[in-house]
DNA sequence: GTACTTTCGTAATGGGCGATACGGAACACC
DNA sequence: GGTGTTCCGTATCGCCCATTACGAAAGTAC
């Protein structure tokens, strides 16, 4: 029964269309829309500090919806971050889809200037800034979201492998301090984004620390 | 009578000994000794989400002497964020009594990747990850602890403005975007050590970024 | 000892929180 | 048009939050 209810929430969350779903009377709001201004809500006071009165106000959906729609106010926040993350697209995606890990690393610092500082979306990163001092009871939010931010240093330290052994990198890089230290940069850029930097500052600091990036052997690019 | 009241918080948080107040019950309690479990549990969970339930127990004061000898639950943060940065002393004092610019920088980023690793301590910064995200109704602590950081940023931002006037710097650096960094730097430290990262990994980091620190011209050392 | 001052612990305050029970409404199906 | 199914809105649930009223307790002052 619990399964049951799980599958409808995924179809529910997963088309926009109408879903495959025959009878019954159908939703009034399109689940896949009403995360928008749950992200921008989560993305400005974290997932603790917004309230389900606040959510529902700004989804225009009242909360017995939202609890049929994505189960409780973690599976909401759960589906707010999958939202964040995919535009345009996930930063593994990113990482994968970049020529080598020099590219990677500088589309993500670059980006990451850009998109904490839209003037249409709050400070910051919600990935990196809305579940990072959470009570005992979020505190699965918080390895969740961690686990994510772990996945994305995986992922690019994987790519800094590739080029070290294709000889684009020098065979000394150390590539897990490397992937960590993109990593610091990005979470840091987030903090000081949210205290109220511009962009222009943002985009200095990040073309500063992308300077440290090990430079090819010779005849190597 | 406001002020009243303000006055004897003061002399209460000020001095650990007795303080100059002669009739009365006396304290039960060391107003300084008791921040020391509640600064814990700010550093671990954060401004809000720490309850005065938790803290009470913590401390081992009823609430009605937390609100005594405090104000109220902002009074107790603020008084905790205080030991915090005394210990053993403020980051703007690191700054000052360092020899030049990059040997504070040197001490605050190195000092970030023990301080945040501690095995008696919580994993982070409190002043950089305990109220990052907040409901409105914090957003004055938040925004408080901001105005620490940025004042750290602004004094080492002077410290470098002085090397870079007696030569110790090249006279092309741009003192904001390099105290930015360090800055930058630091946030991001206190990031990964939440998400887990050992201090060896963040000690690595740590010498890694300081790399980037622009060389003296010769002869000015 | 008595009066005065301050802090103590107990117990409660109103309010906001996440989550839900329930009956009516809106569709598809036949 | 009747039946079955699903969703909507209202109203409310119990719980925990920060904060405080109140009377007893523990000191000093005279």
């Amino acid at each position: 029964m619990h399964a049951v209810v799980k599958s409808f929430i995924l179809i529910g969350m997963k088309a926009s269309q109408p879903s495959v779903r025959k009878t019954g009377r159908p939703l009034s709001f399109d689940p896949q829309a009403a995360l928008e201004p749950a992200m921008l809500l989560f993305w400005r006071h974290g997932y603790e500090a917004t309230s389900l009165a606040e959510l529902t106000r700004a989804m225009g959906v009242t909360s017995p919806s939202i609890y049929a729609a994505y189960g409780d106010k973690k599976g909401l926040f759960r589906a707010a971050v999958r939202r964040y993350l995919t535009q345009p697209q996930t930063p593994v995606a990113v990482i994968a889809q970049a020529p080598n890990a020099a590219t990677a690393a500088r589309t993500l610092v670059e980006g990451a200037a850009i998109a904490f500082t839209g003037t249409d979306t709050p400070a910051g990163c919600l990935l990196a800034s809305s579940a990072i001092a959470v009570s005992a009871e979020a505190d699965d939010v918080r390895e969740e979201l961690a686990a994510i931010r772990r996945e994305i240093e995986t992922a690019l330290r994987d790519r800094i492998s590739d080029d070290i052994k294709a000889g684009r990198l020098p065979p000394a890089t150390d590539r897990t301090i490397l992937a960590a230290y993109v990593m610091t940069v990005i979470q840091g850029l987030s903090t000081l984004a949210r205290d109220g930097a511009t962009r222009a500052k943002l985009e200095q600091v990040a073309q500063f620390a992308l300077a440290l990036w090990p430079q090819a052997p010779p005849g190597k690019l």
